[in-house]
DNA sequence: CGCACAATAGATGTATACAATTAACTCTCA
DNA sequence: TGAGAGTTAATTGTATACATCTATTGTGCG
């Protein structure tokens, strides 16, 4: 079996079985924000979908769950995990600790192979968002992070980073602030350039500016938004 | 249920029933050496072992492979994992990444109940090395350093540093090397200190030293042993 | 009418039975 | 004697049946 180079990285290629297809399918939708936070996972309805018994859908989401993409709750069930706000803001001081210096150890390894795959990837992104394709431009915007990480080939480091990058677009899908929408837009592309130049030391600034962006399009601000009741919604 | 210190934190409260047991059971003999690297464990066998059906079983073996503690090789079987020289070198890469600062932030937020508590773990470590319960000194050594990053209060980071510090007792189980049997002793003592005089600076140079010193005990060079077939041990 | 309690339906947790795969053993044949 | 194919035992993978728990709804009482 092939991998592809969006293959998540923790199900290594001895196990997964059909269970693997589950976790590919429900990593993506929850990737491109067709699974929303607080969704139920339920067995009965899963294994029917894959034509699979839930045996099989029970270890995939304990494997989903093993990478924070999903929250199991003891005789409740499985559900699209719902980082807080504190934890959003502990992702992202794990990923400035991690994802600069990772750049820069990037930047100085890479290959013509890698430029011309992180170029391509790029150019994907652009497609994505040009069609209006938001999920899956999300996705991408993600993976590049986590392609990145690949080459500065430390695979310890890189598993990390993929975890980091998962629960970030969980914290996007909750916190992200409309406004913001501009978004980053240049920041893969000066970085690349960056990595075309070789440049390490531009690499690793310009990563942890761009996370800093990030962090800023979010609101992570206490009390945000759920703390209103229905009967606060529906009153008159 | 309350949860003991020790408690691998991968273990959600809301998850795990009896399966949580036998993950626990084979973290601290997998932590202690008891169980070997390459050890098979079949499902048969612990389910007797722990009066459970294999499906308990197999739920925390999936577990253990998640923390990457254990090896599942499909319709093979799961073993103790076998971190290889390469991987050895990258989870003390990512723990000189990640530590040092995380003991800078715990000496900053050090409270007196913290420092007590880290005080009677180490004076814990220094009875069983009376004792000579080398295993279970080796456990709570690699417990010290986890407590350190709960201290530091970043829940993520501390979850990455657990997985490595659970890694580096495998690797210590195939690549430590007798001659330097003297290690460390001292470096927990000082790094307590440190945290007594709310020294950050200190602190992180202490774990940044401490760490290179664990490496450099260990035996790392390619082809070090099992490159040598059984036919050329045997032949005259 | 409102609150508390009980029954019930739906879902999850566990055990067991069966299928598929692997690994070891035996038997054959050169 | 040694290599190789076929068979067999043992182990893992999957499906299904049963037990347990939760949440909702319904009922009765205050």
């Amino acid at each position: 079996m092939t991998r592809s180079a969006s293959t998540p990285s923790f199900i290594h290629p001895t196990v997964g079985g059909p269970s693997a297809d589950i976790v590919v399918a429900l990593s993506q939708a929850i990737h491109e924000h067709r699974l929303l936070p607080g969704t139920k996972l339920g067995e009965d309805e899963l294994s029917r979908i894959f034509n699979v018994s839930r045996t099989v859908v029970r270890s995939a989401l304990q494997s989903l769950s093993h990478e924070e993409l999903v929250e199991l709750r003891r005789n409740r069930g499985a559900f699209v995990a719902q980082p807080t706000i504190r934890e959003a803001r502990e992702v992202f001081e794990a990923r400035a600790l991690l994802e600069p210096r990772t750049a820069r150890s990037a930047a100085e390894r890479m290959t013509p192979e890698d430029l011309a795959r992180l170029e391509a990837h790029i150019a994907a992104e652009h497609d994505a968002i040009a069609n209006a394709e938001h999920g899956k431009a999300l996705r991408l915007s993600g993976q590049f992070h986590i392609d990145i990480s690949r080459i500065a080939d430390q695979a310890t480091i890189a598993g990390f980073i993929e975890r980091l990058v998962a629960r970030s677009s969980l914290i996007i899908a909750l916190y992200w602030q409309r406004q913001s929408a501009l978004c980053e837009k240049h920041a893969h592309g000066a970085l690349l350039e960056a990595f075309r130049r070789g440049d390490g030391d531009d690499a690793e600034d310009l990563m942890k500016s761009h996370l800093v962006d990030i962090v800023a399009a979010l609101d992570l601000r206490e009390l945000p938004r759920a703390q209103t009741s229905l009967q606060d919604i529906l009153k008159v």
